[in-house]
RNA sequence: GGGAGCGUGGUGGAAUUGGUAUACACGCUGGCCUUAGGAGCCAGUGCCGCAAGGCAUGGGGGUUCGAGUCCCCCCGCUCCCA
């Protein structure tokens, strides 16, 4: 051996094991195996360019979760691939003078290079990138289905559109009325647009959430909030002079004899048509123009209600009062119906926006206090009661009552009992080029005809020129865009919006299981085993995204037949952000780390280690170049106790059984003990830290055994040593592979330690001949006794009571009770 | 405004069903070794106190033999929804 690779060399022992995995494929699984099937899968990265902290935070806790199941017998699946289509690869292509093709392409080499330097289990056989026609064929194909089945539709409606990326967003994508990607103000537009009926599985997306044990609650609150079930009435208020109504929704129908004005969203279609004539059109107009120049958060914001009477009345069912019709900023037009029939006596905001313009107010619920009266209201009552002032409805509960009065307008044809959703169908055009085609030509005569299954895939045609200008070239590509109806053979146009890219990302997960197959989306046989993902790991600002657009898109394809899976994902781990400085990561504030250069300086195991020292999963972990310098120096020492170990305890077995000195049985108590730790802080949970923690324990314990002159040539020395090396070594491999597999080989192995079976504790060793009592007067700690294990607790009593020190604190008092607890503590009470 | 979560040393963070608060690591202090130290090893390190001891898990109450953990009120921070 030479005498350079005594010393611990990370990057020469990483290449090596690196090339040495790869050669061997040893990460390659099929789903021909008696072993029982484990999918673990990380949210697949854009290729953006480089890999940052955050993706080596997820792959590094998902590698380590992966080695760990495989080590304990199951056939793991571990696959890795690329969301590969979207705008920044077009931003990227025209600041660039490339294509976005060749960006994306050569930024997955790049990134997938970086990936294994960090020596990751992926099994890259599977791999494969989204924006492949080989992969969303498959998708187009999904698509026909889907419109086949009435899943798929096309209509113009008020979208979402941000300017910046020139593109429309779905709901989901909007944050705070922003975009979710560059953060710029969404503005309206009326736009044609495909739909996918994501509400038709509203009922069965919030219903299997209760059965989806393995997801954090945060998630699944978020995802039933923003589905938004809401059981109420629909009701109808005729408009004075028309044969129209103003139609509204709410979930207190119990408040109608309350409902003194009505209260329209200023881009509500009746709001401008109601004033015409009034003479509050100028003033109509002048407040829907000031409302558009508002930001989301000043609309929403409590303190500015606003408004403006339009001049028209409408008229309330039940008790035929004419109601003035305001427009108030307020009301959004994406909720309910962008109409509110206003209680003010019974609504806060209702309240407010009447005091304002002096509105009337009738008080039709009371609580157990009785009326509040009208006069001295100085705030809404908003809890439920009993209903007053309403009518044949009068003593009614507010629940009788929300059903009583539904039932009644039901009969007058003015309203029914409903039920309503926040969720909205998923808008997936987009107006982009880089992403799938949608599979559509326009004709003249035949209007929006589907391509033929035949005629697929569409692919996106590779010789657009993109433009500084920023829209999608796909419009201005005639060789493309015209062709021949599939139906009547004359001219047509192709459909130039592409596909959201949520789209590719709703169903990868599934295609991981047969990469390869081209006879169809997802081959039966093999998603059958590997479907769903037993484990799935991401952040958690997919929560109402990915999340929940995957899980509708596994409904779809199953109930299509291609899946028999309900749900994509049995478990799932959200990972915390990685900050710096108590911030997030970001070029603006110089605060970020680049993986690679850790890499480069310290070595991937290093980095691993420190990214799953530093946090606990779920948690924000802050970067701390301190702390990486902490595991450089953990791996060092383990280095050295491995070499040290290996040198004297050559051709020695691990201890097996025998008398040993208690510094050594210790030791093998201490092995144990860590073993078992391990195992159970990863199996589970993914406290990952404090296993990493008690590993340090037993390496610290094995580290004064080694030094310790007291045991030089006692029996079972060297083999208490080796056991407790090569434990440590084992179960810092899913963490630190590759120094792992270096120790190992050291120790004298010829194996790889992900083909070793994952160590298992002996319970016999545990158990100890003395034990630690501690000793409490009054509940405050006086002592602590070692003891013989197998003390009873009335010899625990008669010990504690004897001790010196705890007679001094019981100071001649009578004793009142004493308590014991299995055998390690006693508290006695004067 | 509504909902959820979180507040523990100088720092990141540990603490089974309520049972030794501060594991592990960083940082710091002192020492050893060294031509040198961003290496290694040893010792110390919650606060007050010479000590005995007392006080400490955002603040205040409560339940309990015993509370970081359970309950109530308040303060602060974060996230989601409006």
């Amino acid at each position: 051996m030479d005498q350079k690779q005594q010393r611990y060399e990370p990057h020469a022992i990483e290449t090596r094991w690196q090339a040495r995995w790869d050669a061997e494929r040893v990460f390659a699984v099929s789903d021909d195996s008696d072993k029982e099937k484990y999918y673990l899968l990380e949210m697949f990265p854009y290729p953006s360019g480089r890999i940052h902290m955050g993706h080596s935070r997820v792959y590094t806790i998902g590698d380590a979760l992966a080695r760990i199941k495989r080590m304990q017998g199951f056939n793991v699946l571990h696959p890795m691939g690329w969301d590969a289509f979207g705008m920044p690869a077009e931003n990227a292509a025209i600041a660039r003078n490339t294509h976005p093709a060749e960006w994306t392409y050569s930024n997955i080499d790049y990134m997938r290079s970086q990936l294994k330097k960090l020596g990751y289990s992926h099994d890259w056989g599977r791999e494969f990138a989204t924006c492949d026609p080989s992969y969303y064929r498959w998708e187009q194909l999904v698509f026909l289905k889907m419109w086949e089945q009435g899943l798929v539709y096309r209509k113009k409606s008020m979208v979402n559109w941000c300017e910046t990326c020139q593109t429309v967003l779905a709901n989901e994508q909007v944050e705070a009325g922003n975009c979710w990607r560059c953060d710029n103000p969404v503005n309206q537009r009326e736009l044609y647009g495909y739909f996918f009926k994501i509400t038709k599985y509203a009922d069965e997306l919030l219903d299997w959430l209760d059965k989806l044990e393995g997801w954090p609650e945060p998630v699944k609150v978020m995802q039933r909030n923003w589905i938004g079930k809401s059981y109420g009435a629909e009701i109808h208020f005729p408009i004075e002079g028309r044969d129209e109504m103003v139609k509204v929704f709410t979930t207190r129908a119990d408040t109608l004899f309350g409902a003194t004005f009505m209260s329209l969203a200023p881009e509500h279609p009746l709001a401008l048509q109601l004033s015409e004539g009034t003479g509050q059109e100028q003033a109509v107009k002048d407040f829907i123009a000031k409302v558009k120049r508002q930001s989301f958060s000043e609309r929403a914001d409590d303190k500015t209600k606003e408004g403006v009477f339009t001049g028209a009345y409408c008229t309330n069912p039940m008790t035929g009062r004419r109601m003035p019709v305001y427009v108030a900023n307020f009301v959004l037009m994406e909720y309910g119906t962008g109409a509110v029939m206003a209680v003010p006596t019974h609504d806060q905001r209702d309240f407010e926006f009447a005091q304002e313009y002096d509105l009337e107010l009738v008080e039709v619920i009371t609580g157990p206090e009785g009326p509040l009266g009208v006069e001295s209201m100085t705030q809404a009552f908003t809890d439920y009661g009993a209903l007053v002032n309403s009518g044949e409805f009068d003593g009614m509960s507010s629940k009788e009552a929300q059903r009583a009065i539904a039932a009644a307008l039901e009969a007058k044809d003015l309203g029914r009992e409903t039920i309503h959703y926040r969720l909205r169908d998923w808008g997936i055009s987009r107006q982009r080029y880089w992403g799938a085609p949608i599979p559509v030509v326009h004709c003249e005569k035949c209007g929006q005809v589907p391509v033929p299954e035949k005629d697929l895939p569409v692919e996106l045609p590779l010789e657009a020129q993109l433009t500084e200008t920023g829209g999608s070239p796909l419009p201005h590509l005639d060789s493309w865009v015209n062709t021949a109806c599939p139906t009547c053979g004359g001219p047509a146009k192709r459909e130039t919006d592409t596909m959201d890219t949520f789209v590719e990302s709703s169903w990868y997960f599934a295609r991981y299981a047969c990469p390869h197959y081209n006879q169809g989306p997802l081959e039966p046989g093999a998603t059958n085993y590997w479907m769903p993902v037993d484990q799935y790991i991401g952040g958690i600002e997919h929560a109402v995204l990915h999340l929940l657009y995957s899980r509708f898109y596994t409904k779809v394809l199953r109930d299509l037949g291609y899946l028999t899976a309900d749900e994509p994902f049995t478990n799932l781990m959200t990972q915390g952000m990685v900050i710096k400085d108590g911030a997030k990561m970001s070029k603006s504030k110089g605060n970020v780390v680049d993986p690679d250069h850790m890499v480069d300086k310290y070595g991937a195991d290093t980095v691993r280690l420190f990214i799953l020292f530093a946090a606990p999963p779920e948690k924000e972990l802050e970067w701390s170049d301190q702390g990486v310098e902490g595991a450089s120096r953990f791996l060092n020492r383990l280095w050295r106790l491995g070499m040290a170990v290996a040198e004297q305890a050559k051709g020695v077995a691990p201890y097996a059984s025998g008398e040993l000195a208690p510094a050594l049985a210790a030791l093998h108590a201490k092995t144990h003990e860590t073993i078992k730790k391990v195992t159970q802080d990863t199996g589970d949970k993914f406290q990952f830290n404090t296993a990493i923690a008690a590993v340090m324990e037993l390496v610290n314990a094995i580290s004064l055994a080694e030094q310790d002159q007291s045991v030089a040539g006692l029996p079972g020395r060297e083999a208490v040593l080796r056991e407790a090396v090569e434990s440590a070594v084992l179960l810092a491999s899913p963490m630190a592979p590759h120094i792992s597999d270096e120790l190992w080989s050291r120790l004298g192995h010829e194996g790889l330690l992900i083909d070793h079976p994952w160590p298992s504790w002996d319970e016999a060793a545990l158990v100890q001949e003395e034990k630690l009592v501690v000793v409490q007067v009054q509940g405050k700690v006086r002592n602590k006794l070692t003891l013989p294990a197998s003390a009873t607790d009335a010899e625990l009593e008669e010990a504690a009571l004897a001790d010196e020190k705890v007679q001094k604190f019981i100071d001649g008092k009578a004793v009142k009770k004493v308590i014991v607890v299995q055998g390690k503590l006693v508290n006695i009470v004067v």
